[in-house]
RNA sequence: GGUCGCGUAGCUCAGUUGGAUAGAGCAUCUGCCUUCUAAGCAGACGGUCGAAGGUUCGAAUCCUUCCGCGAUCGCCA
């Protein structure tokens, strides 16, 4: 990472003590802004006053006392109360040279023997396929793991798969009565849409019954209450607890069919995971930690016997812990399991990508585990996700407004297809490479949409209309990589001397500094667990390159060397937009 | 009602720890392919940064109040 403005700050701070005693505040040094002339840019106000000095004649003194002392610094100019410092060609050709040098591109070797950083993410249910709603999820959850990993964390990607409960035994109802032995081969479905299907199936002959009662006279909500399905439902779940053996068996099977489905998706998607939890066997895992908060007197047990924690002193209110049966509820469950994952693990932090509807949740379960004592309660952090919404609102299963992932993917590719042979792009290509390409564009321009909104902003995705191949959108990016790959082609058989002894040009530089911040950038986005960074710094990259390459022929040059140095440059901006958004989960071609 | 989050151009979004004239893309309109890929580039149009106060040399950014939208406040997960 560049450290000149720490060297600016500090020889300016020096500066401004050696001449007025002025210690504080310490220099604020902050890229100079794309209008002005200049690199970095050192904010005068706050020593106006005890220099007693102009901002004008504060600035000129103290930037030609620094031009005296850094020799990076050539030269400055002064705007208002703003000192902007030029830095000499060469020492950005010599940055280049160090970036070009970093195997890492701007991040770490990833740490092996470090403790490692949990990322949770996913987390679905196994009643229904995947939407627009996990897409979001995922898509946060892989990029923080890619990102963590990038500047030298050692990660574990795990996933809770929540398999048991009310919703699966709905499915498995309907399946029963209207199944007919029906499979995924049989149906010619997705294992997981096959599960879906039969658990709207539920929905229709649940509201089928509610309807059949109120006709009967029975009031709304006791119709509800006793529609034979769900207390047949209600029934299974019983069986399953019990251990029927013919409901495990149907359980089994069905879960393994939508677990194939999601495989799919998970694959589509650029997804994985380390280790995957089912609730199945991880929602007994609470009981151990309610003794011991019993014992540590954290817990307190109540007369009908069921315990609680008392967190009104963290103004979360009282909170059950295991019900007056003995059964424990989701928050123990989620208890057992970051305990075990710490057994499993010894993590140094974890990180849960869950939507924003469960950030009370999440407050309560951190607040227990500090109570309980554990010191890595304070490495736990909820990346708390906005939801997706439609132009319309909320999407609603009951509605079917809902945007399957498999469908939304499907038709990412088919719009990228469409797109590319009208453009006429995939001339001379064969045929996977075309199927490739189609893939990565269309999930390019999906994942890049859904990336560069900051996670906690709610986000609005209009099916039709959302998704753009133009402008500020992954193809774009990616776009501009191919071209710059084709340079890089094309000049293999060009035989270029060496750049050395070239000093890139004013409008070169701009682009040597924007490749300066993709450190510092990367490293922010992925401490503050946030694709959203990379994305628009990658966006402000590729739009830089391409007003370059508008007026700079890279390969065009009477004088070789400077061919070479500007491919040199291009390739360097062609790595570093194949690295960011790698870490978004999106791939690059080489060509389109 | 309590708590948390959000509110920036017609639409979708940026806006670093408070700093310069609030920026992009889409849409609309103008130009640019006989030199490396036009999914591109250059330009025009478009704003009382939800409102009002306050702090500050300086506020879209921090504080207060209000308005609007959303989430949450289950022995659901």
């Amino acid at each position: 990472m560049s450290e000149m403005p720490e060297r600016i700050a500090r020889t300016a701070a020096a500066w401004l003590l050696e001449h007025f005693g002025i210690e504080r505040p310490e220099p604020a040094v902050q890229p100079t802004r794309k209008e002005f002339e200049g690199a970095w840019t050192l904010v005068l106000f706050p020593y106006t006053g005890p220099s007693k000095k102009s901002p004008e004649a504060l600035g000129q003194e103290l930037g030609a006392a620094l031009v005296e002392s850094l020799d990076e610094v050539e030269g400055f100019n002064v705007v208002k109360g703003f000192l902007n410092l030029s830095l000499h060609p060469k020492y950005w050709a010599e940055r280049l040279d160090q970036m070009v040098a970093d195997v890492h591109c701007g991040g770490r070797a990833t740490d092996e023997n470090a403790a490692p950083e949990v990322v949770e993410y996913s987390s679905p249910n196994t009643n229904k396929p995947l939407h627009l709603g996990h897409v979001r999820n995922n898509l946060l959850g892989h990029s923080v793991a890619e990102m963590l990993q990038a500047i030298g964390r050692k990660v574990v990607r795990v996933q809770v798969i929540n398999d048991r409960g009310i919703h699966i035994c709905k499915s498995m109802v309907a399946y029963r009565h209207f199944g007919a032995g029906e499979t995924p081969e049989t149906a010619g479905l997705k294992g997981d849409h096959l599960v879906g299907k039969y658990y709207v199936a539920f929905d229709r002959e649940y509201k089928r019954q509610i309807e059949e009662l109120k006709a009967q006279g029975r009031d709304e909500e006791s119709a509800g209450k006793q529609a034979p399905i769900l207390l047949e439902a209600q029934e299974m779940l019983r069986q399953w607890e019990q251990g029927d053996a013919e409901v495990r068996a149907l359980w089994t099977q069905m879960n393994e069919w939508v677990y194939a489905g999601f495989a799919q998706t998970y694959a589509a998607l650029g997804v994985r995971f380390d280790r995957n939890y089912y609730e199945s066997e991880t929602y007994v895992l609470g009981k151990a930690v309610v003794e011991q908060g019993l014992s540590q007197g954290v817990f307190e047990r109540r007369p009908d016997g069921s315990v609680w924690i008392d967190l009104s002193a963290e103004k979360l209110d009282e909170k059950l812990l295991l019900r007056k049966d003995g059964t424990s509820v989701y928050i123990t469950q989620d208890l057992g399991t970051a305990l075990s994952r710490h057994e499993d693990f010894g993590m140094r932090s974890m990180v849960y990508v869950v939507g924003n509807e469960q950030e009370y949740h999440f407050q309560v379960l951190f607040a227990i585990l500090r109570r309980l004592g554990y010191d890595w309660a304070g490495a736990l952090y909820h990346l708390s996700y906005g939801m997706v919404r439609l132009p319309e609102g909320k999407m609603k299963s009951r509605e079917g407004t809902v945007v399957d992932a498999d469908d939304l993917l499907g038709e990412m590719v088919d719009t990228a297809r469409a797109l590319s042979e009208e453009l006429g792009k995939t001339e001379g290509m064969d045929e996977a490479e075309k199927q490739a390409l189609y893939r990565m564009l269309g999930h390019g321009a999906l994942k890049y949409f859904i990336l560069k909104v900051d996670p906690v902003k709610d986000m609005v995705f209009n099916p039709k209309e959302s998704i753009d191949f133009d402008g500020h959108t992954g193809p774009f990016i990616q776009y501009t990589h191919a071209r710059i790959r084709s340079l890089e082609r094309k000049a293999q058989s060009m035989n270029l001397p060496s750049w050395d002894g070239v000093l890139p040009d004013a409008a070169s530089v701009v682009l040597i500094r924007q490749l300066d911040q993709w450190s510092g950038t990367l490293h922010s986005a992925a401490v503050g667990y946030n694709p959203a960074l990379v994305a628009n710094y990658v966006y402000e990259l590729t739009k830089m390159y391409n007003a370059w390459y508008q007026n700079h022929s890279v390969l065009n040059n009477d004088d070789p060397a400077v061919s070479a140095f500007r491919l040199r440059l291009s390739a360097e901006v062609g790595r570093t937009l194949r690295k960011a958004m790698g870490l978004l989960g999106i791939e690059c071609p080489e060509r389109m």
